[in-house]
DNA sequence: CGGCTGTATCGTAGATGAACGATATATGCG
DNA sequence: CGCATATATCGTTCATCTACGATACAGCCG
């Protein structure tokens, strides 16, 4: 049903290219990020999704809402917030919108974290 | 003043020789414990005083205080979450408590969050 | 055009979090 | 013993989070 790709729409995940994030990992900026992030996945929910969103290489859409035990606008909301902490994206995709990892975002994430 | 030796006491931080984690990165229940993690450090108060805890390699006690601008029950607080997270531990020290890192549960966080 | 589908936003209710001051508890000292 | 110090806990207030249903909105399809 529907189209037969649904997916392999956002940026890949493992994009290699970039030039390396420069910004420190320590100091009062770095702290503030790295609180901002970790909140922001502190919820079982929101770390399934990432999850989702990193086990698929590419992006999927509203399929997210299927994945999950609650109820779509309980995830719109989750996506949203995980949206505004910058760790992931969403490409509006006709009438759908297709969410997809933030690479950079998570690399810094991962870089935070191992500072500590 | 007072005793010149006011840290030194709780585990290195540095533990090299425990054996390795061997719990897997992923699944339900791995999803539940970097949630529980992440939401710990979530707060840039938590995020210092990690930071605080592992930059002196040893742990610090109740000066933890003097380096936030927050109230020492507040602080009390943030250190109980932590604790509870099972990212530091408190060994009581005659009058005081000397926080540390727990070594594990740092390792443990920065596996989680590297499997994403 | 008009309806269908997918997603976001709104409004609300209950739970949790953050901060503080006040107070309790425990330990060492004189 | 009684006081001083260090930390935890209590009680409270205000803000934020979580979840839901209802509804609004936007794009495609017939």
């Amino acid at each position: 049903m529907a189209s037969p790709l649904k997916k392999d729409r956002c940026a890949p995940v493992t994009a290699k290219g970039e030039p390396p994030d420069v910004r420190p990992v320590g100091g009062v900026d770095a702290d503030e990020e790295l609180a901002t992030l970790t909140k922001a996945l502190g919820h079982p929910a929101r770390v399934q999704i990432m999850r989702l969103l990193v086990r698929r290489e590419a992006c999927i859409c509203g399929d997210i809402v299927d994945e999950l035990p609650l109820a779509q606008s309980t995830v719109s909301q989750h996506l949203k917030v995980l949206k505004e902490a910058g760790l992931i994206r969403g490409d509006i995709d006709g009438p759908r919108v297709c969410y997809c990892v933030e690479p950079r975002a998570l690399r810094r994430l991962k870089a935070l974290v191992g500072s500590l």
